[in-house]
DNA sequence: TTGGATTTGTGCGTATGTATA
DNA sequence: CTATACATACGCACAAATCCA
């Protein structure tokens, strides 16, 4: 692995075990650079890392401080995978409603940036928590780049089986966060009442190369979805 | 101002202007060296600035590529002054219900990190875009940071009071999303029913010296809001 | 209050690794 | 397989913000 991630994932760890929980602050640059054996730039390229992910924060000419931690259980919108991640310590599943292969109708080649009738998979995804519908899943798949997907995929992570059996890289992905009243069908499968709030997430995902491989419209239960974000003063 | 920065906004110019629109891609980090007379740390530094903000993605061993526009009209949840910044071509304004100086209870020196009993500034404002109701905002800030606010100041930007007029430099923010059902009296402000949807986004904000100055719960009309997130695959 | 020491931020140069074309 | 282009890593110098005597 590369250098700075190790790094990374050392001071995490060290951070998670509380190591440096008296100061809220670790150590300067040069310590951390003889410590781990690094450049400068490399050390910094691990604090970069740390700092995206809202553990830290840095203040020129004073030091580098650990953030407070963000609450649990909460989904880390700027991270592609929410669910089984972030409830790690829960009882997580998922139920496959609908899984089939079909040609995209105008609408779906839009939002996968393809040929109308290119072949694609759609996913009609259910996910509980600890037994309690969390969220639905309408999902689609461009199969000239995911070449298979069966249930026994979608029951388990397809982004797990995307990066682990086919070894594609997923890059990032696009969300657009917004609030809609329950259509009928989707509040029965939530168990709540139609017109009921929720939220939902469209998001576009890519790979590391740029290729859009999926869109999804996830629509979350109201009483259980807390997503949490870092903002920036660019 | 910082060199990565000059170059980070001639490129934004650039792209802006259709230069690349034809390819949707940079020159080579080598020619854009050339171009704007930089080493290649700095100008990484520029394009970093920009993958950051979802303008650009790289591709190892291929290139920089222009991302597709984010929607309009939607807020972009990582960055901190979502409201004047993203509206700017359309008619907003603010409208304090209330304004007042107390101390701190329980409650708010907890979401301010401070004794209780410091006194802050408490603002109660609706916001308006095209003069419809946008948003409730129920926002205390510490006085010992900021040490008045008044309303016309929060008739106006309170956030750029505090960079320009105070001269301090906001750093950044966490972000709690979450959606609930409006209470009577939200309801009525922005004219929707009991019971409602509403995106409920609660923030803290600090200075770049890592300072809690502000804590704000903002409800947003369920017919308006629209939040973007880049995600990155960590 | 000032000024020096400390600490992170920016910028330059160079070499080598790795994914893509 | 080779060339191209971005990614990682090293080292160095100076700038700017903060801290402290």
């Amino acid at each position: 692995m590369r250098k700075y991630r190790v790094v990374a994932d050392q001071l995490l760890d060290e951070i998670a075990q509380g190591k440096y929980k008296d100061e809220d602050r670790l150590p300067t640059e040069d310590k951390l650079m003889a410590e781990h054996n690094v450049s400068r730039n490399t050390l910094r390229s691990a604090i970069d890392v740390l700092v995206d992910k809202s553990i830290l924060y840095r203040v020129q000419g004073s030091g580098i401080y650990i953030r407070k931690p963000v609450y649990p259980d909460t989904i880390t919108i700027n991270s592609i995978r929410g669910f089984k991640e972030e409830f790690k310590n829960k009882e997580t599943h998922s139920e496959v409603i609908e899984l089939e292969q079909l040609p995209a109708d105008k609408e779906i080649s839009q939002k996968l940036q393809c040929e109308i009738g290119t072949p694609v998979y759609f996913v009609h995804r259910m996910r509980y928590i600890e037994n309690e519908p969390f969220s639905i899943e309408y999902s689609y798949f461009n199969k000239t780049i995911i070449p298979y997907l069966g249930r026994e995929i979608a029951n388990n992570s397809i982004y797990s089986y995307i990066e682990n059996d086919l070894n594609l890289s997923i890059g990032f992905a696009d969300k657009y966060i917004s609030v809609e009243k329950l259509s009928k069908m989707d509040s029965s499968h939530l168990q709540l009442k139609e017109a009921d709030p929720s939220l939902v997430i469209e998001e576009t995902v890519y790979l590391t190369n740029g290729t859009l491989f999926n869109h999804s419209r996830v629509i979350h239960n109201y009483k259980h979805a807390k997503f949490f974000a870092l903002a920036k003063n660019w």
